[in-house]
DNA sequence: AAATTGCCGAAGACGAA
DNA sequence: TTTCGTCTTCGGCAATT
């Protein structure tokens, strides 16, 4: 986990009551119109047109009409009550709450967003308002509907490619066509004509398997944990609120949550169900000292002036204590658990079982196991303290200069971002005790990077997004199998690997185009040979910090042998990636010129005179089996 | 300050081509 | 079997009450 090695770590498909006549929904008729009548089916249509249905969620199963874009979780169906965003002076009298409305819908009080049935209920088919309606609605709001803005209709989040291009936004798949300017011209063009054997075939599936599949995590796992996480957590949440109420310490913990780690980062590769979050202390005057800058820690003291309850856990000699801090909060986890467990019948928690994993030494996460018949899930709760901008000056090195990426514009936007200290404890040596130092965690910072804006841009010559995230998750599945398998103690973790392709970014922030996977983790995988062979490995916002160094990396010795298992790939992807038809056709370039292909091709890539391993394919094969 | 709502992006799912 | 387009879900976030 990051944490190891350094810087920290609904809907409920509206059910409208309509029984799904009048759906709002494309008629396949007007699918049909687009040229491809392809897509899933609503319920709603397949039961028009006799054809099969689509996939269902749990909640669906037993629904009909349904309703796009996301509901306050835990809340059910419409609550009924009349708060939230409201058109200050609705024209129209008819309209109650805010929204879209049919005159059906004005019958219903408060409710928010319709679905498609609700919203098109008064004919067949459009969602488009009438024109009192559209009077009603568009008055003193920010965002507009897509029905608003005068788009076509359309209710989720996906766009047409149409539609995509008339806004610029949109992260629909795009044809070829619409994905760019086939080849300019340069770079390398390859000689080889294809060859493909059986076995490369073989090969060639088993790795865009691995790629495509092995690295995501099912929808279906998605829907179902979150239905259990969500609940827990708030409920966390008030229970330790209450607590701090009755014991004179509501103003520290009324915290706020933060949903971190790979998987809010959609950066999780391995099938276990953890979740991180982070509780924040917020709004405290805190006073940081740098006194090692070098390993990403401070101490922190309280303005003289403060009268913050957080007095209670200072150190003599007045330091805020992590050690302490982080014993209250686990006991008030521990109290508010307690609570939740002992739920009646009627409460979400009926049928969970809970258990608190013991705390290990310096680990700044209180784990919760959870298990709900045989699905367990493992819930991370950190306690952080926020310490507003500006961040401290350790990391004033970081793009001070003019940089291709992140552009200044982003850098001033990720320097935007609230730091956070955790209660990681400091390596041997630096803080006896663990009384004095907390770890700064720049979680919401990389949050920001790997959101999508950042990491994966779109400019006016690549339309497609880029492969940087694929990348890292590949990455991190390949590590996995080191990991997993081979040799468990390496204390190589995920986050050495983010750093390095971050690092990698900068150095080479061209070349990142979805086709070019295979090139781009061949690079970065000699990014990392590199950083590994010199030992040295630089905090991405932390130039001082090397997180290779012997003082603050335990696992020195296990280096090289992680160089070994990625060198190992990288001399079999290296080797494939010459197959430049294979490679087109892996992945899935088939329509693409050869000279697109070459043009990406990465000169840098071969700086690594890679090892001849007998077992390379072998051991990316066995990579690849898992699917 | 807290709750609610709606829009958006990201990514998985799946059928048709 | 692969590719593509569409639909769906969920989290993030801003606007609003």
């Amino acid at each position: 986990m990051p944490r190891d090695a350094g810087a920290g770590k609904g809907t409920t498909s509206e059910k409208s009551g309509v029984t799904g006549k009048g759906s709002g929904k494309k008629s396949p008729d007007e699918a049909g119109a687009t040229g491809k009548g392809s897509g899933r089916k609503s319920p709603d249509e397949a039961g028009a047109t006799g054809k099969g249905s689509g996939r269902k969620s749990p909640d669906e199963a037993g629904a009909t009409g349904k309703g796009s874009g996301r509901k306050t979780p835990g809340k059910p169906g419409a609550t009924g009550k009349g708060s939230g965003r409201k058109t200050p002076k609705a024209p129209a009298a008819t309209v109650n709450g805010s929204g879209r409305k049919t005159p059906k819908d004005a019958t219903r009080k408060g409710s928010g967003k319709k679905s498609p049935d609700e919203a098109g209920a008064a004919g067949k088919g459009s969602g488009k308002k009438t024109p009192d309606e559209a009077g009603a609605t568009v008055k003193g709001r920010g965002r507009k509907t897509p029905d608003e803005s005068g788009a076509t209709v359309k209710r989720c989040g996906k766009k047409t490619p149409d539609e995509a291009g008339a806004t610029g936004k949109g992260s629909c798949k795009k044809s070829p066509d619409v994905a760019g300017p086939a080849g300019k011209g340069s770079g390398r063009k390859s000689p080889v004509k294809s060859g493909a054997t059986g076995n490369d075939r073989g090969f060639q599936t088993k790795l865009k398997k691995a790629i495509d599949n092995l690295v995501r995590v099912p929808q279906t796992d998605r829907s179902e944990t979150a239905k259990i996480y969500n609940p827990i957590v708030r409920g966390i949440l008030e229970e330790i609120k209450k607590i701090a109420v009755t014991e004179g310490e509501s103003d520290i913990f009324r915290l706020q949550q933060l949903n971190s780690g790979s998987y809010f980062e959609n950066l999780k590769v391995d099938t276990s169900n953890e979740f991180d979050f982070m509780f924040c202390i917020y709004g405290e005057k805190l006073v940081l000292q740098e006194t090692e800058p070098d390993i990403g820690m401070v101490a922190v003291k309280l303005p003289k002036s403060s009268n913050s309850s957080l007095r209670k856990y200072l150190t003599p000699d007045g330091f805020l204590s992590p050690k302490k801090l982080l014993s209250r909060f686990r006991s008030l986890v521990e109290r508010a658990v307690d609570t939740l467990s002992r739920a009646g019948a009627e409460s979400p928690f009926r049928g969970l079982q809970f258990e608190l994993t013991p705390q290990k030494d310096g680990c700044p996460a209180v784990t919760l196991m959870v298990a709900k018949k045989r699905l367990q899930i493992s819930i991370d709760l950190v306690l952080a303290l926020v310490a507003p901008p500006p961040w401290p000056k350790c990391t004033k090195e970081w793009k001070n200069g003019v940089t291709l990426w992140p552009n200044s514009r982003d850098i001033r936007k990720i320097k935007k971002n609230e730091l956070h200290l955790v209660a990681k404890a400091a390596p041997p040596g630096k803080d006896p005790g663990g009384n004095k130092l907390w770890r700064l965690s720049f979680s919401q910072a990389e949050k920001d990077i790997f959101s999508g804006k950042i990491i994966n841009p779109t400019d006016a010559s690549h339309h497609a997004k880029t492969c940087r995230k694929d990348c890292l998750r590949c990455l991190k599945y390949i590590k996995l199998q080191l990991t997993g398998g081979v040799a468990r103690d390496v204390d190589f973790a995920s986050y050495h690997l983010k750093t390095v392709l971050l690092h990698a970014i900068v150095k080479q922030p061209n070349g990142w185009e979805n086709d070019n996977l295979v090139t781009c983790i061949v690079y970065v995988i000699d990014e990392l040979v590199q950083c590994i062979i010199k030992r040295h490995l630089p905090h991405f916002f932390i130039p001082g910090y090397n997180l290779f160094d012997p003082a603050v990396f335990r696992g020195l010795r296990h280096l090289d042998a992680v160089k070994n298992h990625f060198l190992r790939l990288n001399c079999v992807l290296q080797k494939y990636k010459r197959r430049s038809s294979l490679l087109r056709r892996l992945l899935g370039a088939r329509k693409r010129s050869l000279e697109n292909l070459a043009r990406v091709e990465n000169p840098e890539a071969s700086h690594t005179t890679p090892i001849p391993s007998p077992h390379g394919t072998q051991q990316l094969l066995e990579v690849c089996k898992r699917g």
